[in-house]
DNA sequence: GCCGTTTTCGGCCCGACTGTTTTCAGTCG
């Protein structure tokens, strides 16, 4: 039984005692450790085989451990089999529309007899709802437009996306007279790959004005709620921010409640209570004196709870907790260590900007060398380079680098990696390029097995610097191709060659967790944008994003090295 | 049900907004 198939029985068990009415500590003791074993890194089923003790899962105590072994072990939990027959079947689907919680939800099973979501609608239209206690028309209501949007709703838009909503608003904000430190928060702020909304945050003299401008911007298709200090709207794409508002001195304070996650603040804040501390988004109140000292800086926050600075993309309710407790936290990279960008298409393939353009971007964003890599021919549909085409733009690198001066341009390529897992280009062409960058784009609902064989062979060959968006999913929509991460990376250590961390919004790939293992095992890594024009050389900020959630530091990530020590890093520089 | 640099008992993260009340319960993040 998987971890996720244990997780979901406890959260369902956690969900009935609510219903029940179950004292409250009881139930968040099953909510906590069914986020604990949510991040688990090790599977439960296999430390029950070892015999290994589950009371050092936090959360897990006597009771729990007693009940994980045995639905572990037979399959079953009688406790759970038990609770379910209390209530009628499908209510706890009750709980997913929003504003309905564990009391609304019995107080329809009970007296309506509801026990789903078209029962529930049916009794909303039917007038029975609005009828029942400390119900009311504009509750009733309320619901069944949470249905309907729920209906309707949009899975998490990637963080590209939300990063230019972020940008629009923040554009038209920033002349709001009085607000200050206007930032995206939440899990754009934690570059999680994808977002459920977006939560903004700010300073100001007068809250009330920045709210009434934030609720009044043209964007805005429905207001949900408003108040004197925080609002939440719906934005046209049906996404919703939030926005909160608190006074200058208390910003970072604010900031650190409002990044998240969730489970990281819920740490945090059980750790100040030991320390006789109540944690808010005003301050630390010190449970004595009932003092509130406010905090300017996210640093002195953390500084007064005895613990590093920890960065926002690593705050998971996790090991960073322990880590800046010890002040071991490592030092992420950042995106000034990127020395080079060593994934560009120009107009000779399927990029938008000719070579010399994207080399003059390339050097203006700073950096010390670029690699130049157009589609190799098989990709038709790309104007994909021949032999012939290589050389002629060989030749063309070679005056750039001549008339450009202060970057260096190298010679690359992307070669395609044909179904067989051969490469769609001569080995002694490849051999004369300085970085050769192999990928899949055809064939990609293979089964693992062939699939495997086919990346496999590739990576195998010598002149293959360079693995690039190892799994090939997109986001939103491309599911990864059967790949087999950890058989990967085996092969990426033991032929010497680096893998990609495409940082191009519709891709981040790897992404966090495989960067995370990645980088835990040695497997060298790069980080390159896949730039089809000038612009998108900015996309940078969003792979250095995912590698900081990965745990990164710039020593991790071979094009942080200066060019020399980069290019002795590569498979064939580095043999 | 869990847990201990105050505690093996008595706590358990914290505050805002809404709708329905007439002081607050429920829900959310």
């Amino acid at each position: 039984m998987k971890n996720s198939e244990i997780a979901k029985v406890f959260s369902d068990i956690a969900d009935l005692l609510e219903l029940k009415g179950e004292n409250v500590f009881k139930v968040r003791a099953y909510q906590k450790v069914v986020r604990s074993i949510e991040h688990l890194p090790v599977e439960i089923e296999q430390m029950v085989k070892e015999g290994r003790s589950l009371r050092e899962i936090p959360g897990v105590g006597d009771a729990i451990e007693k009940k994980i072994i045995e639905l572990v072990t037979t399959g079953k939990l009688p406790v759970y089999e038990e609770l379910k027959t209390e209530f009628p079947k499908g209510i706890t689907t009750l709980l997913e529309v929003p504003g309905i919680g564990p009391k609304t939800a019995r107080l329809l099973s009970t007296e309506l007899d509801i026990g789903s979501i078209e029962e529930l609608e049916a009794a909303i239209v039917g007038g029975q709802v609005a009828r029942l206690y400390r119900m009311g028309d504009k509750t009733a209501e309320n619901i069944l437009h949470q249905i309907q949007a729920l209906r309707r709703k949009d899975q998490r838009i990637p963080l590209g996306e939300a990063m230019a909503v972020v940008d629009e608003i923040t554009a038209r904000l920033k002349d709001v007279p009085g607000l200050r430190n206007l930032i995206a928060a939440g899990s754009v702020r934690r570059f999680r790959e994808t977002i459920g909304d977006i939560d903004m945050m700010g300073t100001a003299d007068d809250a009330g004005k920045v709210i009434h401008a934030f609720t009044s911007l043209p964007q805005v298709t429905e207001v949900i709620a408003s108040g004197g200090t925080k609002a939440s709207v719906i934005v046209a794409g049906g996404l919703q921010v939030d926005l909160r508002i608190v006074e200058h001195e208390a910003f970072g304070s604010l900031l650190q409640y409002f990044t998240g996650s969730k489970e990281h603040n819920i740490v945090i804040r059980e750790r100040g209570r030991r320390q006789g501390l109540s944690l808010s988004e005003y301050g630390i109140t010190d449970l004595k004196t009932g003092w509130l000292e406010k905090y300017a800086s996210e640093e002195a926050f953390y500084g007064r709870l005895g613990l590093q600075y920890i960065p926002p993309e690593i705050r998971e309710g996790g090991a960073e907790i322990d880590m800046a407790a010890q002040g071991r936290l490592p030092g992420l990279v950042e995106m000034g260590d990127i020395k080079g960008d060593l994934h560009v298409h120009t107009s000779a393939s399927d990029g938008r900007d000719t070579l010399e353009a994207m080399a003059r971007a390339a050097k203006e964003h700073g950096y010390e060398y670029v690699v130049i890599t157009d589609h190799s021919k098989a990709l038709g549909m790309a104007h994909g380079l021949d032999t012939e085409r290589v050389k002629q733009q060989k030749a063309e690198i070679e005056g750039l680098n001549r008339k450009i001066g202060g970057i260096r341009i190298l010679s690359g390529m992307e070669v395609d990696i044909r179904a067989d897992g051969s490469l769609d280009m001569p080995d002694e062409v490849l051999a004369g390029l300085d970085v050769v960058v192999a990928s899949v784009h055809s064939g990609l609902t293979e089964g693992e097995e062939k699939m495997m064989r086919r990346i496999t062979r590739a990576i195998e060959n010598p002149n293959v610097d360079i693995y690039a968006h190892p799994t090939c999913r997109l986001l939103p929509g491309r599911e990864p191709a059967a790949v087999n991460m950890e058989a990967l990376f085996q092969t990426a250590l033991r032929t010497g060659s680096a893998l990609e961390i495409n940082a191009s919004p519709s891709r981040l790939d790897l992404k966090d967790v495989h960067i995370y293992r990645a980088r835990e095992l040695g497997v060298k890594l790069v980080m390159s944008t896949d730039a089809h024009s000038t612009e998108h050389f900015g996309f940078i900020r969003f792979g250095v994003g995912i590698a900081r959630r990965g745990w990164c530091e710039a020593k991790d990530i071979l094009n942080s090295k200066p060019l020399d020590e980069f290019l002795s890093s590569l498979k064939k520089g580095g043999v």
